[in-house]
DNA sequence: CATGAATGAGACTTCATTCAT
DNA sequence: CATGAATGAAGTCTCATTCAT
């Protein structure tokens, strides 16, 4: 709205920050020019330097502010208190939440962040780390309130992994069904945590060690 | 001094898509070089541009024959005639193990493939329905096969996505634990898959409706 | 925190000069840049402009301010009445002396004047200028002291460039050697100065003409 | 004069060299732009670095050739069989003629060298080394052949440094006397450093240590 | 008097791509 | 068939300098 306006060094970095989001997600890290990002944001691109350092260190400022949005936002709903079902579900869906509201961020977090090398990739694993790690607290924790037989945090890591990622996978089908809402692709994806495709196929649950399977005709590829 | 055998075309094509996996993987495709590229194929760059068109041409080229080796690796170890199940534990099988063997491969048609703009999108994007449909025909057979309330493909195809992203997910937790083999983590998977976190954490299945959770308190955040 | 006194300009200008000195010392003419010297002056650059002017001009005016002192410098020692050998010695030993107390600035005058293009090279050119008239002056006033025959001015002067040049070749010298004292350097250069290497070296003195070395063999080199 | 042509690589950094030469003379280091270069040398700026590298790289392959000329040109005509005396005469004389003949060359080694900093200020430093070495076995090999008490090398470089300095110093002196050929100049030098100034001023020797010249009166400078 | 905010211009450098041999 | 030579275009980044408060 306002043009040309002094303004003060954090209102400028947000304003920067809002930019580069949107560029970054539409070309990707490395197709993304800082002169677009500085036009964008209605500054000159000396600016840009002056206040945010480099082309990566403004990645990592972009990666830094929307994961800390994004973590408060599944922090807030979430209550030890509750039992961890209901947990996973308000979990799930403040994440399809944000997903639907900040999709620029989304997209930078999830689809740019990965395949950066050198620093810019270390922030990015370093994020996810948290995320990963609270799971794994509330899967802990869940287990431990219930008086099962304790899984320790290791074992329970690629569970938490493979759920973020079922989570994530969603977020790309979502783009080509607009009519689905967060409680939607909540819900689908509780059914499938929470009873599994035997249940949801309607089998017996799978029993961990069924006859023959262990080793399949290997496929022939030509080269390593 | 080496190797100067004039090859036919074919083979030399092949040398080339070879070189082009291990770049694309090492440094992803913008900061992949086609003198880098040219000179691990040990050739000269025109002979690139002659035989495989542009970078975007010659990176595509690679997806596909890369993809193609991945469908008819999981494809392979399919079969109709066998139960739902057991086709899922060896396609999950299958895929690790092509994770693990072709690591390059796999890190293009994952994590590079990602956050491309243009006509690579649309490949990838290609390649990633060619995908869910098998899988997706091969949920939609098993439910008739047994009788149950038939499930359309519509929606039978978000379980599908859901399930990919876990397997993907797990691809990058592997990369950490050199003592993963693809049995176990196909069993780790099959476990939450089959079964579902309920089942695994002890708690009764999901009954679709836990009181009080639609709307949860919204988390304010700044701007979108 | 510190010290936000307002000062009378005539002072600020001296703390933006010394300042300058040091940084201009430590990183060039062109590398130094005026947000350090702002910085280091504790003032902000709008103030630096204001005050001097330029970049060139700020360097021009560092150029005058230090010149002043190193002229003064050595024509406090100096004084007609004494022997030209007596002044001579005098004058290395105070320029020796200044050289080892402002190191800085004789880093400016001496290193980074040279090499400058434009206005900034007329500076400096005009300072040598005044040094040396001031040494030719002082051997054409010993000349005309001791009766010899007339030596005009004009012949006079290579040998002061000649003279000036030793000594300013003297100070890179010593930079490699700690323990070497304004004395003793001003001796060894006496040394040479005065008795000449054929003197130190215990050959006759030149002849003017020695035969057969008028034109030596050409080197061929490849091209002009 | 030809325009267009494919030249094989050495000749075109030949000629990337001969320009940048004459720019590096022209402008200095830092002022130089690699564009003013390329176009000058007649190709574009790419070229410049594939070839050469970097700015950097460029003005170090500038200094390592001229300097080898230059010391090739030196050399040629020095002769440990002479005496001591002629060989520095013909030393000096060469200088000189090289100095004349190519200007540019000696303004980067001399006068662009100076006040750099980083790899480009070692390269510098090692070319004056060397060429002081010879000099200082040259004066070494002198003093031990005409049987005198000798002087160690150590004692020597100051005097091979003076040397070099009073040359050096000429060669801008020169500039502005466009009568002056290497034959004047040298036999100019050589009165100074053969006979010393006391001889030339008709002195008497000097004799290291005039009465009371130790502490002249200290000139107050306002800071240090 | 003093400064934080802002920029036009230009530097070095890289890369995908093509021509001429 | 094959390649060394060559470049247009664009990118990141820095700096001296000036407004507007």
């Amino acid at each position: 709205m306002s043009e040309k306006k002094r303004l003060p060094r954090p209102e400028r970095e947000q304003q920067m920050l809002d930019a580069a989001i949107v560029i970054f997600s539409r070309w990707g890290y490395h197709k993304a020019s800082m002169d677009e990002i500085a036009e964008r944001a209605g500054i000159s691109k000396p600016m840009l330097y002056l206040y945010l350092g480099s082309k990566a260190d403004l990645f990592r400022a972009c990666m830094r502010r929307e994961s800390s949005r994004f973590v408060a936002a599944i922090a807030a709903v979430l209550d030890p208190a509750l039992p961890v079902e209901e947990q996973v579900y308000r979990g799930l869906h403040a994440f399809f939440t944000f997903v639907a509201d900040y999709r620029d961020a989304w997209n930078v977090l999830h689809r740019q962040a990965r395949g950066q090398s050198g620093p810019v990739a270390d922030e990015v694993a370093a994020i996810r780390e948290t995320v990963l790690d609270e799971i794994v607290e509330l899967l802990h924790g869940a287990v431990r309130a219930q008086g099962l037989p304790p899984l320790d945090r290791a074992e329970l890591r690629p569970l938490a992994t493979a759920l973020v990622g079922s989570a994530e996978s969603l977020t790309e089908w979502i783009l080509d069904h607009p009519d689905e809402t967060p409680e939607k692709t909540t819900r689908r994806l509780m059914g499938l945590l929470w009873n599994g495709l035997g249940a949801t196929l309607g089998g017996p649950g799978w029993t961990r060690d069924p006859a023959g399977v262990a080793s399949p005709t290997p496929v022939p590829v030509s080269r390593a």
